[in-house]
DNA sequence: TGATTTTTGGACTGATTGGTTTTGAATGGG
DNA sequence: CCCATTCAAAACCAATCAGTCCAAAAATCA
């Protein structure tokens, strides 16, 4: 049970990798598959050989960005040594996401959900366990600063944690609708100002 | 100067209001101009006879969608006796959003602003000075509480109503990621409690 | 009646969509 | 050498897209 045949000429995780910037960025209709090959470098025929499908490159592409992103946020969590400084830089983050044409990616999380709404079956789950698995950073980072006394409500933190979460998705339409950065800032402000409030 | 020739017999208000739901629920790209017809109930001469094109019809529809829903909230918010309630009511009502297919609709102006980015020229200015809008709306209704003595803390109102705002297309956007109803709802707790806190 | 205008509906364009299939060369292991 | 596999490129598919155009019917006014 050896490998027979030519061997693959490419990566596939490098083609998933670019697939998924570009999914993030155009999003699921208006990514065509020209972009896909574009984006990839790989053939029409390679491409449908990876994947059968375009939707099954893209659940392939947004499982990806999903792990990638809980995983980043961990590690940052983990770097971090003021909880509360990691969620305020979280937040203000929204600030620095322009893609290569200037135009603000979001989060991939927050642009799947209102493209799809919950009209695409196969999607429901996986975007469910995604939000769940962005407030249990959150949830973590508030035990922390509960933990090292940066937070004296200890009450509720998985409320707190969704309502980070919402705030979040809240910040990145906020930037897709030119909001000015001062805006996004004091916004920012208040809600660091409210985690603390009995 | 009379009027010569047959007749319109459709009623243009009418037909925008239709286009407007259509666009609300399926989003530019997704509505077609066959679904743009049976929404309207228009033949395509027509349509492009009272707009010049899909997009037309698209900003219209918009145009419209910001100003009812500016004016539906100033309504709700003139016949509410406790604006604090009228705050509360407006985030909990993103739980009653089901379109007819049974998918939330959301709010048009956090669709719009998700799907294009700012990656359209002609909308940035719409969607700006719609979101401030109804920052507007919220810093009044702040406003109101402060003076009844509902709010105590009376400082950085306009924050305050960007945050909510901020917070309501967070919440929209977890209801399309299928977020359980209870966390909205321990959410929007989380967020009513923030208001007074020093 | 005649002039004018809007109606509907269908034919048609040219481009693009996602997807399939074919072809022939490249590249390995047995 | 032979077989298996993969490669890229192109042809091809039916469907859909937004948009244009035309023709004939309908409805009003002068």
């Amino acid at each position: 049970m050896t490998t027979r045949g030519r061997p693959k000429s490419f990566c596939p995780d490098r083609a998933l990798e670019n697939a998924m910037q570009l999914f993030w960025q155009r999003g699921y209709e208006a990514a065509s598959l020209q972009d896909l090959q574009a984006a990839t470098g790989l053939s029409k025929s390679s491409l449908y050989q990876t994947y059968p499908s375009k939707q099954a490159w893209f659940v392939a592409a947004f499982s990806r960005y999903v792990a990638q992103r809980r995983a980043l946020l961990l590690e940052q969590l983990a770097a971090s040594t003021s909880p509360l400084a990691f969620i305020r830089e979280r937040l203000l983050s929204v600030l620095e996401d322009d893609g290569p044409d200037g135009v603000p990616r979001g989060c991939m999380l927050v642009n799947v959900a209102n493209e799809f709404s919950l009209s695409e079956p196969a999607l429901v789950p996986v975007l469910q366990r995604a939000t769940a698995g962005i407030c249990q950073v959150f949830e973590q980072a508030l035990e922390r600063a509960v933990a090292c006394g940066e937070l004296s409500n200890a009450q509720d933190l998985a409320a707190r944690a969704s309502y980070l979460q919402c705030v979040m998705s809240g910040l990145r339409t906020q930037v897709k609708s030119a909001v000015p950065a001062d805006s996004i800032r004091a916004t920012v402000a208040v809600v660091m100002a409210s985690l603390d409030c009995a």
